[in-house]
DNA sequence: GCATATTTGTCCGTATGTATA
DNA sequence: CTATACATACGGACAAATATG
């Protein structure tokens, strides 16, 4: 197994207030979301530690609760490797995600805040299209979709389908067109959206529902 | 990943195999969720790992864990606290249950390992009433529940609500009568399942949907 | 299959900072 | 305000498991 942690060169400057575990775990996630540390890779504890300067036992309670997170394995007595996700993980995250955003989009009294921020989110997403920064098409797209389920008006909800979409994000690493995934959602997106504003929550559910089947089946072939 | 195909691993292996921060994890986990640590209690690390018999640099990986859980409440130089749930955690809680617990029971193709589970949790929490174990009741409950999610197909879906549900139960400790709390809910459970089995998954949605409203009334009145 | 090196798992001691009586 | 208790974070140690030659 490869341990690569090109990733991690210049994270030491990020490391100066708050609680260490905290700055630490976000670090790690940062580079994992972003595909700097690329699903497989082997995260040793003594390596990482000496180049993040931290101490093992403190990378460790870092590392617990990425693994929480799904975001990272722990193998026992083989050490932490970021998740690969394979394809009967895709399934059950698109499983999740039918059942919970398209139940959200359904909500009666849907917060004002969230419907805004569906809006903000499309129009994050066309920016990046235009400026072809197709990683940020990629992460204003997850944060549409965390808007639909901040429909539902619970923050528990939120923060749960938070890692959720945290981890699907794990699998867009594994693809090699990072343009051909994400760019004809937008246009999905924005229909959805405008959808919701018009009240006609039922549409919108069908059309997330068609929207999911799609993807999910890109990905899929995608993943192999 | 684990396919062990042996049926030679006795409880000694296991226990070896396991870490130690997953059993001291799991220890807590089941003190804290059957009431014997009560919510707001402090948890020194000092005190608790010389009772526990582990070093405290492997308790605190467990807290971590606990804390990501919901379980405890972390707070900056101050310690680790049983956390204490309060009216808005139960409304978040039940407006989260409502979401995934009535769109999961309306679940087309639910897996029957499910639909079985649900009349085995309604068995037990029957047998519990008979034997006017409370807590026990509870849990029966709770597994119910958690097979109503489990109609979802996703196992990560369970593994969010599992979370939540145990959560749910921090509330429960601060009632003082357990009986007036799960016991009708058993007979509604019955009638849930008899329903889902019966194929009729939108009447047993309503129901659901009622019984959350009801459960999550009496628990704010409890509450207070 | 064996011996060795590496890494993880766990523990301890300690220095420092923070909150509280 | 001082004193005390506790959390935070570090570094070192060693056994156990795993990887390597």
């Amino acid at each position: 197994m490869e341990s690569d942690l090109t990733g991690l060169s210049g994270a030491r400057t990020l490391l100066d207030r708050t609680s260490t575990v905290s700055r630490l775990a976000g670090a790690l996630r940062t580079r994992i979301i972003e595909g700097a540390l690329r699903p497989g890779a082997q995260l040793p504890e003594h390596a990482v530690a000496d180049l993040l300067g931290v101490s093992r036992n403190t990378l460790r309670e870092a590392f617990r609760l990425l693994a929480h997170e799904g975001l990272v394995v722990h193998e026992p007595h083989r050490g932490v490797f970021v998740r690969t996700l394979d394809a009967a993980d895709v399934r059950d995250i698109y499983t999740t995600r039918r059942l919970v955003e398209c139940a959200a989009v359904r909500s009666e009294n849907a917060p004002p805040e969230a419907v805004a921020e569906l809006r903000a989110a499309v129009g994050a997403a066309q920016a990046a299209v235009a400026g072809e920064r197709w990683n940020d098409v990629g992460t204003a797209d997850l944060r549409f979709h965390a808007a639909i389920v901040a429909l539902a008006g619970s923050w528990r909800l939120d923060g749960l389908m938070d890692r959720v979409l945290a981890e699907l994000r794990l699998a867009f690493h594994v693809l090699d067109d990072p343009r051909r995934l994400h760019e004809p959602y937008v246009r999905r997106n924005g229909e959805i959206a405008a959808l919701v504003e018009q009240g006609r929550t039922a549409d919108a559910a069908d059309a997330l529902a068609a929207y999911l089947d799609d993807a999910e089946r890109e990905l899929l072939a995608g993943i192999r």
